[in-house]
RNA sequence: GGUUGCUUAGCUCAGCUGGGAGAGCAUCUCCCUUACAAGGAGAGGGUCAUAGGUUCGAUCCCUAUAGCAACCACCA
């Protein structure tokens, strides 16, 4: 075995063998219980990125767990075709490439291209997910367009609109200009800008004056474009400076149009002047005001937020209307939204009608993905009525039936559902799910499986013509039914009665609304058990949080803070990672910036730490779903660890070379064997119970210490003289012993660190495991199981002993600074039990300790001056009369003396307390005066030792 | 504005139902000892954000404050 492990060469292989052979597959045990995990499909074009690749490693070690545990175990793994994403990437990418955009193509032809470019670069993230070493079950992939999925998809859309749960209407929608569609509520982000707030004059019609004996309304506005769309002036019907206009009308300026004065609630008296302009159109709040109000919208937008050549009037039902003119004033026409802006104020101005302008700070909504402001807009669209699905999707999270780790998210789901908003899920994109729905020339619409069931079921002849709904379903539709489609339905399959419900989700807490809740929501209504009462997609949902980078910033393309998962693996020179950071970047100006900052924190580059080290990080820093900021301290840390476990099998496995190791006789095993056999014991316990309680960092930390602070740091040493010295029989056993914990150890860590313990596996199990088949996995053995009757808590408890003992002798060493080197005598004042312990173990303290020698004292042996030390009640002394420094040791005990006399005073104060002692429980007050008891003894003890030094 | 969470060693974080705080990394000292210098043996380091309260006892429970973060809503 070479020296370091060779992450790279080795994890591809063992990652090939395992997927070739089949060990990723369910075992189709019927008897056994099934545990299935659904893969939160990434997008298809994508690539992993730390988010992937810590669920990935919690998903997977959850699996490989179950999987060792024999459980009939199904990774379902897929990939979403990310709509808006996708199509985002392909357009720019002919932009670039060809300078077309996708109407130059046609749809048909444009959509060739997506499947096109997912052809190619479909595979990268399941490539990468191969080499982060994740069980998925490959010959189950699905993808959210596949053949498959879509029926699933065209199946619950079909369903929903017949039970009146999908319905089309004309409503104000959160439109995304750039991308030229309708995004849900969801994909809106809020910024915050500078702006500012603009009062403009309306002119009273009719004559009509103010109480001030005005001729104008002032109304406050930040986006005084939008006025060419007013359909009315609102006020508060309680506010004295207005209450008597209410029912008049003003004369809106650059358009002439009348519009009523309306008093509505919304209109904060407080607020700007209390006038507010409505636009029912163009703006949330002012269209509720429309519906209360009756007011016709207008609409003066085109889809890509240009001003009309003509406005749209509709009635307050969406409905054309002749209410008012279409006319708008021709200079207006066709600018921008924001030329549009500066045009009108201009005129405002010009007119006398701006009467000042304040700076203002507002929330601006922009679309997440165009990344530009985000248009009210008037538009058909479909939509998903979610509160009535909601209910029993917050009904199963009261109840139980599906339960959030960390708990506290689920105030989080309750929230949100309570106050769910119906679900727009058209989009005017082209990849996608087309919404299977028709219409005829008259307007009328079919909603069916496909045209010919869309005619046959309305009974229309061939001579009606029908078109499809041009519109695509968000990509979160398919998503949501995720956990059934892959499975099979609307088939009722195998694998859908095996695995469904399934058990964990794991999935950021981004997506808790996006994807979670609507999962939730469209399982319960689609599937059900055998006694109809719904299914839930999975029982629990682990909530994990972000990864950020050193400084707690999101990691992002833009911020050029990226870490790729990837290159932690391999590793990657400083000039890779520049450019990769740095290329392809939409705001080419921060380059400079973050090459510099890149430069600067990877001097060197990033070395490679192999994808066992990764995912140990990652199980280590899973606490509370709290977000992660990233150390690349923490994974050299366990590279380390890795590497430490490596050395010691390599230790084992030396020590084995070319012997015939039989099984012990339980009396020939040592102290240290035994005392380690119990440990492991548990270790085991301690790992089961992390695993099962989704504490990955808990069980991260129990093999750390296990491995690194038991069986390195005390195990392997007291191996030593046993292997060097010990007898025929007690090296059998030892090496046995080292054998079979390390195989043990080895199942132990697999879930989390598959490759370097499937690799070491390979090597210790045919020396340790009876009937060994040669083309075994670990992936496949039992995992390890607590076995209660081997913890023997009388050989810890000696064990602890002789290691306390041998630390102190190490602390007198760089106390009166005597290097490891030299050899000292030990002896001991000892109880009788140590007294035995130290007898019987006399060897593996002399080696440990380097001691010349190491003997008891008689119970009333006048005791030689030392250097001593206490452990519990014996005494551990070393004479070295010439080497004491004599103030230095005072000096010591000293301290040692009042840090006791502390603990005693604290402690009897309390003790003398009254009502402690009256209220507090008899186990804490008896373990107060237990303490109490040995530390006084230690301080007689220390007294003694102090008045022996002083009296030199 | 509302909600939730966070504030513990220089850094990153654990700390289960209240009984005088732990790890890794970093720092300091000594050691290339036949598994491992990506190592070994030791050491130092904390008013548990602040102020009140409940309690015999508070890092933990309650209230308020400050700072940070996220989410939701809204600002015409």
């Amino acid at each position: 075995m070479e020296k370091t492990f060779d992450s790279k060469a080795i994890e591809q292989r063992i990652y090939q063998n395992w997927e070739a052979k089949g060990y990723f597959k369910p075992n189709g045990n019927k008897d056994a219980s099934t545990y299935c995990i659904m893969l939160p499909p990434p997008n298809v074009t994508g690539s992993l990125h730390m988010g992937h690749a810590f669920q990935q490693t919690i998903m997977d070690t959850l699996i490989r767990y179950r999987r060792m545990n024999g459980d009939n175990t199904l990774w379902q793994a897929g990939t979403d075709h990310a709509g808006i994403a996708t199509q985002m990437v392909v357009e720019r990418k002919i932009a670039a490439e060809e300078q077309k955009t996708r109407q130059d193509y046609g749809r048909d032809a444009f959509i060739d291209k997506i499947w096109q470019w997912k052809e190619q670069s479909g595979g990268t993230i399941t490539k990468q997910m191969r080499r982060l070493g994740d069980s998925v079950d490959w010959t189950r992939e699905r993808f959210t367009m596949d053949p498959g999925l879509s029926k699933a998809v065209q199946e619950v859309f079909v369903r929903l609109y017949q039970e009146d749960l999908i319905y089309r209407g004309k409503r104000l929608v959160n439109w995304d200009p750039k991308l030229r569609t309708a995004i849900s509520d969801l994909e809106v982000e809020n910024k915050e800008i500078k702006s500012h707030m603009w009062h403009l004059r309306y002119p009273l019609a009719d004559g009509a004056v103010t109480n001030e004996g005005k001729n104008y309304l002032v109304v406050a506005t930040t986006r005084p474009e939008t006025m060419l769309g007013d359909t009315a002036v609102a006020v508060n019907s309680n506010d004295p400076r207005y209450k008597d206009l209410i029912g008049k009308f003003v004369l809106l300026p650059l358009v002439d149009r009348r519009i009523p004065i309306v008093g509505d609630e919304h209109a904060d008296m407080e607020k700007g002047t209390g006038c507010v302009k409505i636009t029912p159109a163009h703006d949330f709040n002012d269209n509720e005001v429309g519906k209360r109000h009756n007011l016709p919208m207008i609409n003066i937008l085109t889809e890509d937020a240009c001003i009309r050549e003509e406005a749209e009037v509709f009635n307050t039902n969406g409905e054309p209307s002749t209410e008012y003119s279409t006319y708008i004033p021709e200079e207006y026409r066709n600018l921008e939204r924001y030329a549009a802006r500066k045009a009108i104020l201009a005129k405002f101005e010009e007119l006398g009608l701006l009467e000042k302008t304040e700076d203002h700070v507002l929330q601006q909504p922009y679309g997440d993905r165009g990344g530009v402001p985000i248009e009210p807009m008037l538009t058909d669209q479909w939509y998903v009525r979610a509160s009535i699905l909601a209910k029993p999707a917050i009904e199963a999270v009261e109840d139980g039936r599906i339960q959030f780790v960390p708990k506290a998210y689920e105030n989080m789901y309750f929230a949100w559902m309570r106050n769910i908003q119906d679900w727009c899920i058209s989009r005017q994109l082209w990849w996608g799910h087309r919404i299977p729905a028709w219409y005829d020339e008259k307007g009328n619409v079919y909603v069916a499986r496909n045209e010919e069931e869309a005619r046959k079921l309305n009974n229309l002849g061939a001579d009606v013509k029908l078109r499809q709904d041009e519109d695509v379903l968000d990509t979160w539709f398919s998503s949501a039914l995720w956990t059934f489609s892959t499975l099979g339905w609307p088939e009722q399959t195998r694998e859908l009665k095996t695995f469904h419900p399934t058990n964990v989700l794991v999935t950021g807490f981004d997506i808790i609304f996006f994807w979670v809740a609507r999962m939730i929501m469209m399982t319960m209504h689609f599937m059900k058990d055998e006694n109809g009462n719904s299914q839930v997609p999975f029982k629990t949902v682990y909530v994990t949080g972000l990864i950020r980078d050193e400084e707690g910033q999101k990691m992002s393309k833009s911020k050029g803070n990226i870490l790729d998962p990837l290159d932690m693996i391999d590793g990657i020179s400083l000039e890779e990672l520049v450019t990769k950071r740095t290329g392809n970047m939409m705001q080419p100006q921060m380059a400079e910036k973050i090459a510099k900052r890149t430069r600067k924190q990877f001097a060197d580059g990033i070395e490679a730490h192999g994808t066992d080290a990764l995912r140990f990080t990652l199980a280590a820093l899973a606490s509370t779903g709290r977000d992660i900021n990233w150390d690349m301290k923490r994974l050299e840390g366990y590279r380390n660890f890795c590497n430490k476990l490596w050395n010691a099998s390599r230790y084992v496995l030396m020590n084995a070379e070319n012997k015939t190791i039989t099984r012990p006789d339980a009396k020939d095993l040592t102290l240290a064997d035994r005392w380690i056999l119990s440990r492991l014991q548990i270790a085991v316990k301690d790992l089961r119970s992390a695993l099962d309680n989704y504490r990955f960092d808990q069980a991260a930390s129990v093999l750390y210490e296990f491995i690194w602070n038991e069986f390195c740091d005390w195990y392997l040493e007291l191996t030593k003289p046993v292997l060097w010295h010990g007898s025929d029989v007690n090296k059998n056993a030892t090496i046995h012993t080292l054998l079979r914990v390390l195989e043990t150890l080895l199942r132990l860590a697999h879930p989390i660190i598959p490759f370097i313990t499937e690799e070491i596996w390979q090597n210790v199990a045919p020396l340790v495991v009876d009937n060994f088949k040669a083309d075994s996995t670990i992936m496949l053995q039992d995992y390890p199981a607590y076995e209660e009757n081997l913890v023997d808590s009388k050989v810890m408890s000696q064990l602890d002993f002789i290691k306390q003992l041998i630390i102190n002798v190490r602390n007198i060493r760089v106390e009166v600074q005597v290097g490891p080197s030299v050899k000292l005598n030990a002896l001991l004042k000892a109880t009788e039990e140590d007294a035995a312990t130290t007898s019987a173990n006399i060897d593996f303290i002399k080696a440990l300790a380097n001691l010349e020698s190491i003997s008891v004292l008689a119970a009333d042996a006048e005791k030689p001056l030392s250097i001593t030390k206490l452990i519990g009640e014996t005494e551990l002394l070393i004479p070295m009369a010439g080497l004491i420094d004599k103030d230095a040791e005072l000096q010591r005990l000293d301290k040692e003396i009042a840090k006791l006399v502390g603990e005693c005073d604290r402690i009897n104060k309390k003790l003398g307390n009254e009502s402690f002692v009256a209220k507090a429980p008899a186990n804490v007050i008896d373990k107060e005066k237990e303490k109490l008891a040995g530390y006084t003894a230690q301080l007689n003890k220390l007294k003694e030792q102090y008045q022996s030094i002083k009296n030199l």
